[in-house]
DNA sequence: CCTGCTCTTGACAGCGCTTTCAAAATCATC
DNA sequence: GATGATTTTGAAAGCGCTGTCAAGAGCAGG
């Protein structure tokens, strides 16, 4: 394609060194009027961008922060991007994102081929990818993590009380009247979803309410594998009144094993989920939820990566989660007569 | 941070020239194999990577392929990105990101931020850039458009038959009986959204339909316009027996209001969208839409640019897209009777 | 008009890599 | 073992920019 016109270029141009149109374009020193005017002129004529590739290698910054993201295309992640992107709007940093898809290998690749790139600083979504990998990273640039606790750098981490959360959905249910409450497990190979189960169950116990373990199930947060264990949950024949998922798209997806099965939401059982995504607010009935503001944690890592490369030391604000009762929960459906609240024939 | 380690260091270490280490590294030209071991050993031990902005300044090539997308949070924004992303993957190419919001000014802002890192091409999704910025970026690098068509690169812009999908839509509709079909368009400044709304026009009066201007509504794509349209629509009072919605996000907030009157989908309305969002499959009633293989529009966009890269004129088979029946639709409710299909009560 | 000061400017080295060119080493052949 | 052909290797220039340094220009004061 077209020779690109290079900074050289402009400064034979505008009959001046190379180093003053530098300077003009990064405000580095002052220029007389009348050059600076020349050279503006030249650089608006022939179009001239500056080379960020070389602008990086001169000055050692790529002005650029890497992102490992874990599927991009998920509406949790896509939220978080979002408010990354919000929160480095206006400095000169750029995103680079890269996903790993839930697997160490490729998050490894994912961060290998950020370093290559020389990003500036780190922010790590979550991921599986051991923390002595993430210690490697954070020990040449500067690292963020959203979602995950990683040993030895916990205050660079944006935490989530999980627990809290959930402890938050279990009471709701148990004021709504409900005893015989089912859950649907995320993927356990992820801290959140461990910790989100483990809160499920203090909650429970911390209530009098009965744990048992047919009602516990195991899911991997899609919204197919929320489906699945509901279906398989109905078709066991263990009365329930209540549903607690371990995130909103596994929610979704039981939310139509329940529509299958000719299952009323919330009048013959109540239905929650946890993450507040966009779309949670027009399900049908709109979603009971934890809201997690996923789009303002995305923004307050990519700000605190700003500071951190301004060389300050930003202090974290845990993040509180809260209830955001919709209309997908509701009173317990039969006034709790012995034996069952829910009969499911066995077609 | 610590120091960053460069191919010099490895040539010393190693003892032989960088030039050498670079002819190991990209595999330019044989080298003995006990010197190929001896820097291989160094690399490994100093965990050495190469500075990929160095050698794109050195070689005049980012491998990197820009992406001006709209808004990363969206679903469907997001699925295409996953595409491209899968497209790359493989090759050395690398996405660069950038969000444009549906705003010209942002969106030549991105093109600018995207030419200055000199990426190698360009993949533009949707957006309502004037097509001379879009030609003026095309003439330096190659460039891919998606679901939209650029003036004078017609042959490089993956397209939806818009007319055709909806028309499959309205054909559906009147093989079970419906005519008083209502519509709510997407936001007109953008191609697609004017051409499904046309298709639908076109389709009911080649099907004999009526057309009824009040059943005529236009919403911005989102959700929460569907939800406003249809709620106006129902409290307008004007009978209709089907929606259907320029865009799934649309029918979802369309599918919240009709729940909010208590009409059920589709006994009382049979409901569709367009584009088969991934989560669709998972509203209650899983609904029927136009399936448009975002993802893999994505995919087949990154495939072409490689291909470009590579030197190819790939040639691009334009997209059908094909409607998917789900459980959305229904025949009408009343068998036709004169004066309107459903009354609904002005409260 | 000269001295001493400050402000503006250009030459040049260098960022980390690739690549060309020619020298050095290796190999095959007579 | 000498010759030429072939392969491997290193020196050096250059990619496009920034930043240092010292020279040049401009100015005030004497």
């Amino acid at each position: 394609m077209s020779v690109t016109v290079t900074l050289m270029h402009v400064a034979r141009e505008a009959g001046v060194s190379p180093s003053t149109v530098s300077r003009i374009l990064n405000g580095t020193a002052n220029v007389t009027p009348d050059k600076r005017e020349r050279v503006e002129a030249v650089i608006q004529r022939l179009n001239f961008t500056p080379n960020v590739q070389a602008q990086a290698l001169a000055n050692g910054r790529s002005f650029s922060v890497g992102v490992l993201t874990q599927n991009i295309s998920s509406p949790f992640y896509g939220e978080t991007l979002a408010g990354i992107e919000r929160g480095l709007e206006g400095s000169l940093y750029y995103p680079l994102v890269v996903s790993g898809h839930w697997q160490a290998e490729q998050e490894q690749q994912a961060l290998d081929l950020l370093m290559r790139r020389r990003v500036d600083a780190m922010i790590v979504l979550g991921g599986v990818i051991e923390d002595e990998a993430l210690q490697q990273v954070a020990e040449r640039v500067p690292l963020v993590a959203v979602g995950r606790n990683v040993l030895g750098l916990t205050e660079r981490c944006v935490l989530i009380d999980n627990r809290e959360g959930i402890r938050q959905v279990v009471r709701h249910l148990a004021e709504l009247g409900h005893r015989e409450v089912a859950y649907i497990s995320g993927l356990e190979t992820q801290q959140d979803a461990v910790e989100r189960r483990e809160g499920f169950e203090e909650a429970m116990r911390e209530l009098g309410l009965p744990l048992r373990p047919t009602l516990m199930r195991r899911g991997d947060y899609t919204e197919a594998s929320g489906e699945q264990e509901a279906s398989d949950l109905l078709r066991s024949g263990v009365p329930f009144s209540a549903l607690v998922c371990a995130n909103d798209q596994m929610a979704l997806g039981a939310r139509l094993a329940l529509y299958r099965r000719g299952m009323r939401v919330p009048e013959d059982v109540s239905l929650t989920g946890f993450d507040d995504l966009f779309s949670s607010r027009y399900t049908t009935p709109p979603l009971t939820t934890v809201h997690q503001a996923v789009n303002e944690l995305g923004q307050q890592a990519a700000e605190t990566v700003l500071s951190l490369l301004a060389g300050d030391l930003p202090h974290m604000t845990p993040y509180v989660p809260r209830l955001i009762v919709r209309e997908s929960t509701g009173p317990v459906p039969h006034p709790l007569t012995a034996g069952g609240l829910l009969m499911h024939d066995s077609s």
